[in-house]
RNA sequence: GGGCGGAUAGCUCAGAUGGUAGAGCAUCGCCCUUACAAGGCGAGGGCCACAGGUUCAAGUCCUGUUCCGCCUACCA
């Protein structure tokens, strides 16, 4: 028994898998560039290859596949390019996890030996994340997938470096960057991450060689303190008025290092001198550079100390630090300590501490390229939705420093760089050289670092489409139509998309930037594996069907707003499903093979209703989409299909479709209601594509996917003020004798008569359709009173022109209906004084336009309209009462 | 230190170009009415954070304040 009432919900399990493989069978979504129709193109924000599917993704394919499937529906030759991004530092820490449990290390299988080793992860476990795309109904052109080291794109990104480096765009040199010592390689400045750190300000005191002066600095890294070259003071500050120029000794190493003075230094920060250390600060860096400052680089690339570290040398970091601050107090020379609260940066991939050290790295030159970033968006050429986020992107680039491309790993792209052992010069070139191009040697190397993911990662939607070469793909979806991503990478990955798009291909790479939210749980924190709150999309799907979860995704989907997630909203969603699943069974109850695909000529006014209104909600929802707003679109979807189609129109033709029915009628009325609900599931289904397909093809003589329907028009023809209004009239005089019946507690199963007062030309169009208050009312009959007629024991409401009234003396308590008339006076009552407010003050019918006073003019005059009536049915209430 | 976003019904949120406050969930009544109890019908619930200002008219525009969140920054 359960098991039958079971069988009458909807339930998605089976459904998903059998119709994605049909639209893969038959080619749906593999785009042809030769193919007749608007280029419409979208390549995916690359998922890492080590990934699984997190919310995050789940909201930013959906989207995406809202767009290509709405655009495959309109008939453009669309094409979604999926791919995977091989994660460099990511996929590398991946498979050396991995090692670590036989007890090895990357250094003991050699370069060689590991890449391949990388590889042979990424062959068996990389493709788990684009299988879960496809479970969320992903209308990818999977034959174009991509992955950023395959050939294509690995000349590409070669191409692309040669290029630069020509240019001058690219250049190599000992500066200082961010380095991780876990990782063991340079990071961008984007890749560090500073967390608030409770630390401590260590005052230390460099005694003068000459004298019994010293100077007192300001530290939180004391250990840095061992690299130390000299101490700067401001010029300005007059503290130190005579004392430039001396020298100090340097507590521990007992170096002697000058005193100098350099603008960079604030005042009123500390001691007002700072120490400097040109090896491991940037600041300290460019100080030594202006003064021709040695540099002593004292922290290894492992954290530890150096030689230079003198009796310090092989100790931790972080050890050598209290080491050094227990050494300061030994001697006398810490000054002071106090807690200070202060930002650190962090490796984003490993979250270890990132130290700031001086070597030889490879970077872009940045700000030639930003330039005509900024432009394109500024010009319109690239819309960046929705526009707040412009200003943060003008922001960046405005201020974009030059980005440290080279990476201390062995998975990536190594760079096309080849030094020569004879000269000493280096040759960059896309294939491998077999000479220096200076003197001609062959005893080049090449250069060991690889290149930062996102280098490869920017130039993504060109290379995927066959840049350098010009392909047919390239001219014909290049540049794309949308990117659609999150805020956290509108630097990391599509600013940089900008620029090299522009420098490449002259082109900025997307007409819309399209910056979604971010997913949070439901107490709105952001998911976090070691917050323990993480939701799977996979189990979502499990339990609630891929369509009600990529419907909640969309509904919640609001510009600028991060969603919050959580079951009950999946749930109602998913109850929605069923809806729309019932409602297929019902149609399918009433329409056959023989049932026509046109509408007919003769329409009846529930007809006209129905597809006015169809109008509407179709231009809503197509708006929605095209301007990304897609909850709106999403929630247009849902009260037309739920609110209107099942809960009135269908209501309202069931007489007509029944056996008793006039065939005629019958037969036209199935043709509309088939077409309404047609065209409900193609306007449904790029947000829900699996049931409404499953619905669709189950309906009689559908043989062909729903994608190639052609998605719903708005046909203005259609539109019908009139019959909207006095529809809406009709149903507010259903809803009001329902109100009464519900109110005053009138059993259900009675029926009672409902009598209509008003002038005949008010009645007509109630009269006309009177069959549907009957039954949507359950009346026991409908009949009509003219203006005069007194309801003198009768339950009443005022609906604009016409009163509702029900005769129940007997039936129900006269001194509730009092309490409700006084409540419907008191709303009434309410509001006109509002409107009187507005109306009685000169300036507002003087200066409102037009059209608005006469709003208003009309609602006073039909609110003391309807008060009166209500009035004079109050007073015959409580006469009767007394 | 700069910048951005949020504060609207018990909860989660919508409310383009200023013109009579909406949805979903939750709550309360009543109903297994033959597509649907994952349902139907009805109802209650809001000085739209605070203080000023612009305007005939302000969740909506301007200024300031208070909380909350995020991004960014070379104060050692």
């Amino acid at each position: 028994m359960a098991g039958q009432e079971q069988d009458k919900a909807y339930d998605p399990r089976g459904i998903e898998e059998k119709w994605y493989g049909y639209w893969l069978a038959k080619g749906l979504f593999s785009a042809d560039p030769a193919a007749t129709g608007e280029a419409y193109s979208i390549v995916i924000p690359p998922p890492n290859v080590t990934g699984s599917l997190h919310m995050g993704h789940a909201l930013n394919v959906t989207l995406q596949d809202v767009l290509i499937r709405y655009n495959l529906m309109l008939g453009r030759n669309a094409l979604w390019l999926p791919g995977t991004d091989h994660a460099g530092i990511a996929t590398q820490n991946v498979v050396e996890r991995l090692l670590a449990r036989e007890g090895k290390s990357r250094q003991d299988l050699g370069r060689e030996k590991f890449v391949e080793r990388v590889w042979k992860w990424k062959e068996e476990s990389g493709g788990t994340i684009l299988r879960q795309l496809k479970r969320l109904g992903a209308a990818c052109d999977w034959g174009r997938e991509r992955f950023t080291m395959d050939e294509g794109l690995s000349r590409a990104v070669r191409e692309a470096f040669v290029r630069l480096y020509r240019k001058g765009l690219i250049y190599r040199g000992r500066y200082i960057i961010n380095w991780c010592p876990r990782c063991r390689t340079a990071l961008s400045d984007l890749e560090v991450s500073y967390e608030e750190t409770k630390g401590a300000l260590y005052y230390i005191k460099y005694p003068e060689l000459s004298g019994r002066r010293s100077v007192t600095v300001a530290t939180t890294r004391p250990e840095t303190m061992l690299g130390d070259t000299a101490v700067a003071v401001n010029p300005k500050d007059e503290r130190f008025t005579g004392r430039v120029g001396a020298t100090l000794r340097l507590p521990l190493m007992n170096r002697p290092i000058p005193l100098i003075a350099d603008e960079m230094v604030d005042r009123e920060f500390g001691t007002g001198a700072v120490k400097i250390t040109p090896a491991h600060d940037p600041n300290d860096f460019e100080v030594a550079r202006r003064h021709e400052l040695p540099s002593v680089r004292v922290i290894d690339e492992s954290g530890k100390m150096t030689a230079e570290a003198g009796a310090f040398a092989g100790q931790d970091r972080f050890a050598c630090r209290k080491a050094v601050v227990l050494k300061l107090k030994e001697e006398g020379l810490l000054a002071k300590e106090e807690p200070y609260l202060h930002n650190v940066g962090h490796c984003y991939r490993c979250k270890t501490v990132v130290e700031p050290a001086e070597s030889i790295q490879w970077f872009v030159k940045t700000k030639p390229l930003a330039e005509p970033a900024i432009l394109a968006v500024k010009s319109g050429e690239t819309r960046i939705i929705p526009s707040q986020w412009e200003r943060t992107y003008f922001d960046w680039m405005e201020n974009i420093r030059d980005w440290c491309i080279s990476r201390q790993i062995w998975w990536g792209h190594r760079i096309p760089a080849y030094h020569c052992a004879a000269c000493g010069q280096t040759t960059v070139a896309v294939e491998t050289p077999d000479r220096c191009a200076f003197c001609g040697s062959g005893n080049l190397k090449q250069e060991e670092d690889v290149l930062d993911t996102w280098f490869s990662s920017a130039l993504w939607p060109f290379s995927t489409l066959g840049w350098p070469e010009t392909t047919p793909d390239l001219a014909s979806y290049y540049p794309t139509s949308a990117l659609v991503t999150g805020f956290d990478i509108l630097f990391f990955w599509v600013a940089r998309m900008m620029m090299m798009g522009i420098e490449f291909t002259g082109k900025a790479p997307f007409r819309d930037v399209v910056i979604h939210a971010l997913v949070r749980d439901v107490r709105g924190e952001k998911m976090s594996k070691t917050r323990g709150n993480v939701i799977d999309p996979l189990e979502v799907m499990d339990r609630y069907g891929t369509d009600a979860f990529r419907f909640t995704l969309v509904a919640l989907a609001a510009q600028g707003r991060d969603i919050r997630m959580s079951d009950d909203r999946v749930e109602g969603y998913r109850n929605f499903m069923n809806k729309i699943f019932q409602a297929g069974r019902f149609v399918r109850m009433h329409v056959d093979e023989e049932t026509p695909k046109e509408l007919p000529g003769d329409l009846q006014v529930v007809d006209r209703w129905i597809l006015s209104r169809l109008q509407r909600v179709t231009d809503e929802i197509r708006r929605g989409i095209e301007e990304y707003r897609f909850n709106d679109a999403g929630s247009a979807f849902y009260q037309f299909t739920w609110h209107e189609f099942c809960d009135w129109y269908v209501e309202m033709i069931k007489p007509s479709l029944s056996p008793e029915a006039d065939p005629q009628v019958r037969r036209d009325q199935r043709a509309v209601l088939l077409h309404v609900f047609d065209t409900i599931l193609a306007l449904g289904h790029p947000f829900i594509p699996f049931i409404t397909e499953e619905i669709r093809q189950s309906l009689p003589g559908e043989r062909d996917s729903i994608l190639r329907r052609g998605y719903p028009e708005a046909d203005a023809s259609m539109l019908d003020v009139d019959v909207e209004e006095d529809m809406g009239h009709l149903m507010e005089v259903v809803r009001a004798v329902r109100n009464i019946r519900s109110e005053l507690s009138v059993p259900p199963g009675k029926r009672v008569e409902v009598r209509l007062k008003g002038q005949v030309e008010e009645l007509a169009f109630l009269r006309e359709h009177e069959e549907i208050i009957h039954r949507l009312a359950r009346a026991q009959k409908v009949v009509y009173m003219d203006p005069e007629y007194i309801p003198v024991q009768d339950a009443t409401a005022v609906v604009n022109d016409i009163e509702v009234c029900l005769p129940l003396a007997g039936l129900i308590d006269f001194d509730q209906e009092a309490r409700r008339l006084r409540k419907e006076i008191d709303k009434a009552d309410a509001e006109l004084s509002v409107v009187m407010a507005k109306l009685s003050n000169e300036k507002f019918v003087a200066s409102a336009p037009g059209d608005i006073v006469t709003a208003h003019r009309t609602r006073k005059d039909d609110l003391e309209e309807k008060l009166s009536k209500l009035s004079k049915n109050l007073e015959l209430v409580t006469r009767y009462l007394s």
